[in-house]
Parts: structure tokens; C-alpha cells; sequence
DNA sequence: AAAGAAATCAACCGCGGCACC
DNA sequence: CGGTGCCGCGGTTGATTTCTT
């Protein structure tokens, strides 16, 4: 559970938030609100950066976060926005209430892309291989294209 | 039972866009 | 109009845990 990272490798520090910074940052978001992360950081006199603090705001300290595994329902929808939108991670988030883009990209880095490569092989072994993010060929799609497919594929 | 591989989780970095001066 | 700085995003890394052999 609690992890005691150990790293001061390289002069790169890596060092994990502990409670009480947790508490002090949250506490003062209470207050304040999220946003104004340099200036948030600044005040708190935590060493941390603003985009720090940010990050575990948003990925941990955050109401409504859902811990756990994924169902096999989110990972379909997953499997499914992703070969929409490609690695819009933060899209994608936007569709799974509870999932931070964080935790959606870790997973499909480490698992769903591996999984939906073999099932796609397994399945549709006939079909061209689709470029990766057919979209980017002639520039983006407008966000309310993106939407409708989104839609459709919900 | 131990070593090595894979998976998971949390955190960092650089870049591009946008707002503001 | 150009420069500056903050923010959010996606890519990536590193530590730890779990699985395999």
C-alpha cells in the first residue's frame, strides 16, 4: 500500500506525496478551489512545483475518483474510444466518470494494447490494418464529429 | 523457494496552446 | 503585435507488486 520510494537517483527526484501533504493540499483547494497551481504551490511552501500538485489533485485527491479494477464493461468502452479518438487519454477520461486519464493510460499501455492487438488478429484477420489515428491525415476532426462518433459508440 | 518477467501505479518531463500583459 | 508564463496533455520513466517458470 504506502510505498517508500527510496529514489534520489541521478539527481532526479522522484519522491512520493505523504499524508500530510496530501491533507495540506487538499485543505487548501477546500478553500480556494483547484486552478492557480504556481501560485497554490507557492503558498503552500510545500517543495513541490504547481503542476505537481496539480497532477495529485487530479489523479488522487481528488472526490470521485474510482479505485479498483476496471469491468469489463469500461475496458470495451476503453478498447472502443480509443480506436475513435486514438491517445486522447483525456477524452477518454471525459467518458468514464471516476477514471483518470492517468490510470486509462496505463492500463491500455500495459494490457488493452496488447489484448485489443489480439483480438484483432484473432477476429478480423481479412480487414487492412487501419493506420493508427486515421484522423490525423487530413488535420483533425472537429470536436463535434469527434462527439457523434463518440455517441454512436456508447 | 528463488529469480526473472510482466503488470501496475504514481510521478516526472517537454511541448504546444492560450491568456494576459 | 510580440513576448512571457501558466496549464493541460501525452509520452515516458522508475519503483513496487504480482505472476511465472
Amino acid at each position: 500500500m504506502g510505498r517508500a520510494y527510496t529514489s534520489s537517483k541521478g539527481g532526479f527526484n522522484r519522491v512520493a506525496w505523504t499524508p500530510h501533504e496530501d491533507k495540506r493540499l487538499t485543505n487548501y483547494i477546500s478553500i480556494h478551489g483547484p486552478g492557480k497551481w504556481e501560485r497554490l504551490a507557492k503558498e503552500l511552501g510545500l517543495n513541490r512545483c504547481g503542476k505537481s500538485c496539480r497532477l495529485r489533485w487530479l489523479n488522487y485527491l481528488r472526490p470521485g475518483i474510482k479505485r479498483g479494477n476496471f469491468s469489463k464493461d469500461e475496458e470495451d468502452l476503453i478498447t472502443r474510444l480509443h480506436k475513435l479518438l486514438g491517445n486522447k487519454w483525456s477524452q477518454i477520461a471525459g467518458r468514464l466518470p471516476g477514471r483518470t486519464d492517468n490510470k486509462i493510460k496505463n492500463h491500455w499501455n500495459t494490457y488493452l494494447a496488447k489484448k485489443a492487438k489480439e483480438l484483432h488478429f484473432m477476429t478480423l484477420p481479412r480487414l487492412h490494418m487501419e493506420k493508427e489515428c486515421p484522423a490525423s491525415s487530413t488535420g483533425e476532426k472537429t470536436g463535434e464529429q469527434d462527439t457523434q462518433l463518440v455517441n454512436e459508440a456508447m
